[in-house]
Parts: structure tokens; C-alpha cells; sequence
DNA sequence: TCTGGGGTCCTAGGACCC
DNA sequence: TCTGGGGTCCTAGGACCC
């Protein structure tokens, strides 16, 4: 049976989902802000109307925002998340298999949903009741292919007309579509392959979607020789409905001030430690290796300001899960890179060389004592800091001032759960 | 003054082995 | 004197995504 998927995208989502809680911003321009309130994530369409694009750092459109009263906020993540999940479970009482791709987007398998319902009606009512139960706008591109259901999903927020849902299982729809739109505009097609498709002269979907597979591929990766399929209408990508494990984890920040001592880096770093192991507890799986990164800001003046950046990894003798392993490794990771003299922007770490909980391989010389692994006690001090606040309990080398941790002067309330954001002290 | 964070996949090239 | 070549594994870096 021929293939289809169904996009399903939420429109301007983390400011809808700031707006939803504040009806007085009905009609206002609304912007989220990235971390360190340093650049705009997200804009309500008022604020696309004034010009306000996405990415630019905020100090750059202070004037604007002034001058129309545009009303911004920091990311609130555990807003936004809370939110995602609500229109997921909604979106799984619609659908027979969906595949969440990111917080605000999640592809559906609807491969034989015709006989029964028009794509199209079956499109509208997945919009409908995800905007009466939940109060979020979506929008839903159909199409036999992810990467066309993506483009289709595209123009239906592009053109109003389409309210909503664009069915682009026709191939001369298909075709027709793909003429309008530059070739940036498809999945997998970024910047730098953009630039040089166009040396080729091949500038819309539809001059890729032409284009002789031999030749993308002797110019390219398999990547875009799947692009090309894709938009042909031969569905290479699956739905993926079980998320995988992460197989890396990264914790990183920028700081909101300059970071100049190696105490409040070891204490950044410590913090940042903290949060991955989190994270790979919670998916329940082992690490090996820690690299521990840090870099001076890469926008100064570099006549004034010389740049730094450097980066160092380690491995335990085991995996493991356990924070102390991790603390007492970065900070001999860290003492290898830091530098005096620098004031540094950034700095972060990560876990790579994964194994599942449980499975560990016997080193022949390594005893014990190479390991601070302790299972039980790790899972008591996540059981405490997720029913009680996010940092009831946590390791000294964090530091209980935290003075470098990252600005968030806009944040709006914790409006759908018990915490949301480390209180700056 | 002020410029996000967290991921994935693919490829080329070096190391190493037989 | 003659000094191969293929396979595999690993890593760094590039490119993409939201």
C-alpha cells in the first residue's frame, strides 16, 4: 500500500505557549528569548509581521521592541515541555502511530486513513481538537514521504488558504508546490548545500527533485541522494515510533557573566556534570567517556580579547552512572585545559560510549575500587530532587551560589508545574 | 555591554592488521 | 633488488535539524 505521513507542526510554540497564560497578549508581538535572554527563539506572528527574525540577538532589536511594545520572555522549558506533552497525548488519541521528532512537531502514519476518511477532513480534525482540548494551533502537512509531508506542512503555513492542511499526495500537486519554493526550503538542505546546489543552478524543490541521482551523488553524501527520493515521492525514512537512546549528552551554558576563576569554573562545570548524569540515568544507561570543553567568546575583538578554546577527555576505567565518578574526572579533565587570564564564555560537557545499565564488561586488572558506582544511592538523590524541588539534594563541588549562572530576568511563571527554573540567588 | 543548547548522521583519513 | 593492498576500526570534523 502507498505510503503517508502526516506532519503535525504547532504554530510559533513556545510563544503560543507563553500567550495562552497571559490572554492580555491576545493581539500583542511576542518573542521567546534563547538562554541568557541572548537571542529570539521563537516570535508570534505579530512579531514576525514587524520584521523580527528568528535568531537575532536581542540587544540587536531593543529599539524595535520599544518602540511596539513587543513583550518578551525567557525560555521557560518546563512550560514548553509540559505543553508538548499534552498535544502528544492528544495527538496519540488521534492517530493509530506517531513519531515525536521535536518538541513542537511529530510525524503520524496515516497509510490508509483514505478509505475511510478524507486525508484531508482527517487533517482538519487532528487541528480542531488539538486546539479545543489543548488551545494550541497546529498545522499539518500530508504527503507520501516524510520530507514532502515536511514541505507540504511548509505551505500550510504559508498560505492561509490552505487552513491549515495542505494533502500533497497528488504528484502534480507535488510538482506545482515544489516550483514555488527555493531549494533551502527542503528538509536536509542547509546552508552550505543550498549554496552550492545553486552553483549547479539548481535553486527550487522541484530542480533537486529533477536533478540526475548520479550526479547529486558524486557531488554529495547519501543524505541528499535520500532528499532527492524523498521528494520523488519514494519514501526512504520510516516512522520512528520508539525514540532511541541519546548515544551522546551534552550540558552546556553560556554564562551570564565572564567567568575569570578557575573555582567558579570548576563549580560550572561541577553543575553541568550533575545534569548529564541526570540525564543518563533517566534513560537508564552507562558512560564511559567525559569531555569537558570550554571557549572564550568568539564574538570580541580578538586584537583586545585573544581567543581560547580547547577541549579534554577521560575515561573511567567502567562505565558507570554515578556522579562522583564524573565530578572526580572532570575536574582532572578540567585542570588540563584551564588557562589563567582568559575570561571565558562558555564551557560545558559531555557523555559518549554508551552501554545499558547492567551490562558491564569485566576488566581483567580493574577491581572495585576504580568505581564509586553505587545504583541506590543515585536513584534516592533523583526520587528526592524530582518530587521535591529540581535542587534539593546535589554535590558541594556545585557550588551553593552559583554567581556565573545564566540570566533569565523575563521568566514567566510556573504556570502548568511545581518548578521552573533555578531561582538566581 | 549584550550573540542558545542539544542532538544526529556521514565521510575522510589515519592506525593497524594480515 | 624487490617495499602490496584490502579490510576494519576509530576519530575529527562537517553538515544538518529544532
Amino acid at each position: 500500500m502507498e505510503k503517508v505521513f502526516a506532519l503535525v507542526d504547532c504554530n510559533n510554540f513556545y510563544a503560543s505557549c507563553e500567550k495562552m497564560f497571559r490572554p492580555d497578549l491576545a493581539d500583542t508581538a511576542v518573542v521567546v528569548l534563547s538562554n541568557n535572554d541572548g537571542c529570539v527563539v521563537a516570535r508570534s506572528k505579530e512579531a514576525k509581521a514587524l520584521g523580527i527574525k528568528m535568531g537575532v540577538p536581542y540587544f540587536q532589536i531593543r529599539e524595535l521592541v520599544e518602540k511596539h511594545g513587543v513583550v518578551a520572555f525567557s525560555s521557560n522549558y518546563a512550560l514548553y515541555a509540559d505543553m508538548s506533552s499534552r498535544v502528544m497525548t492528544t495527538l496519540e488519541q488521534l492517530a493509530p502511530s506517531i513519531e515525536v521528532y521535536s518538541i513542537d512537531e511529530a510525524f503520524v502514519d496515516l497509510t490508509g486513513v483514505d478509505s475511510c476518511l478524507g486525508l484531508s477532513e482527517f487533517g482538519q480534525q487532528i487541528r480542531t481538537t488539538i486546539s479545543d482540548w489543548i488551545g494550541i494551533k497546529v498545522c499539518v502537512g500530508i504527503a507520501p514521504s516524510k520530507t514532502l509531508a515536511k514541505l507540504a506542512n511548509h505551505a500550510a503555513k504559508k498560505w492561509s488558504k490552505a487552513e491549515g492542511v495542505v494533502d500533497l499526495t497528488d504528484r502534480v500537486r507535488q510538482r506545482k508546490l515544489m516550483a514555488l519554493l527555493p531549494v533551502s526550503e527542503v528538509w536536509g538542505i542547509g546552508s552550505r548545500i543550498t549554496k552550492r546546489l545553486n552553483e549547479m543552478h539548481i535553486y527550487t524543490a522541484l530542480d533537486l527533485a529533477d536533478a540526475p541521482t548520479k550526479h547529486i551523488r558524486s557531488q554529495f553524501s547519501v543524505v541528499v541522494e535520500r532528499t532527492v527520493s524523498e521528494l520523488n515521492g519514494d519514501s526512504c525514512l520510516r516512522l520512528e515510533e520508539v525514540a532511541d537512546k541519546k548515544k551522546e549528552i551534552i550540558s552546556s551554558r553560556s554564562f551570564s557573566e565572564r567567568i575569570t576563576q578557575l573555582s567558579q569554573m570548576q563549580e560550572a562545570i561541577s553543575e553541568y556534570v550533575h545534569r548529564a548524569c541526570e540525564k543518563l540515568r533517566s534513560q537508564k544507561s552507562n558512560a564511559m567517556q567525559l569531555t569537558v570543553f570550554l571557549r572564550t567568546s568568539p564574538f570580541s575583538d580578538r586584537q583586545t580579547e585573544p581567543y581560547y578554546a580547547n577541549s579534554a577527555s577521560g575515561e573511567l576505567i567502567y562505565p558507570s552512572n554515578d556522579t562522583r565518578d564524573f565530578l572526580h574526572l572532570a575536574n582532572q579533565l578540567l585542570s588540563k585545559i584551564w588557562k589563567e587570564g582568559y575570561r571565558y564564555a562558555k564551557s560545558g560537557v559531555m557523555l559518549t560510549d554508551f552501554y545499558d545499565e547492567g551490562i558491564r564488561q569485566q576488566q581483567l586488572f580493574a577491581d572495585e575500587l576504580g568505581s564509586r558506582c553505587n545504583p541506590a544511592l543515585m536513584a534516592v538523590v533523583d526520587q528526592i530532587n524530582q518530587q521535591h524541588s529540581r535542587n534539593a539534594i546535589y554535590f558541594a563541588a556545585k557550588g551553593t551560589r552559583q554567581n556565573w549562572s545564566m540570566k533569565r530576568d523575563l521568566l514567566s511563571p510556573a504556570y502548568t508545574t511545581c518548578w521552573s527554573a533555578i531561582p538566581k540567588v
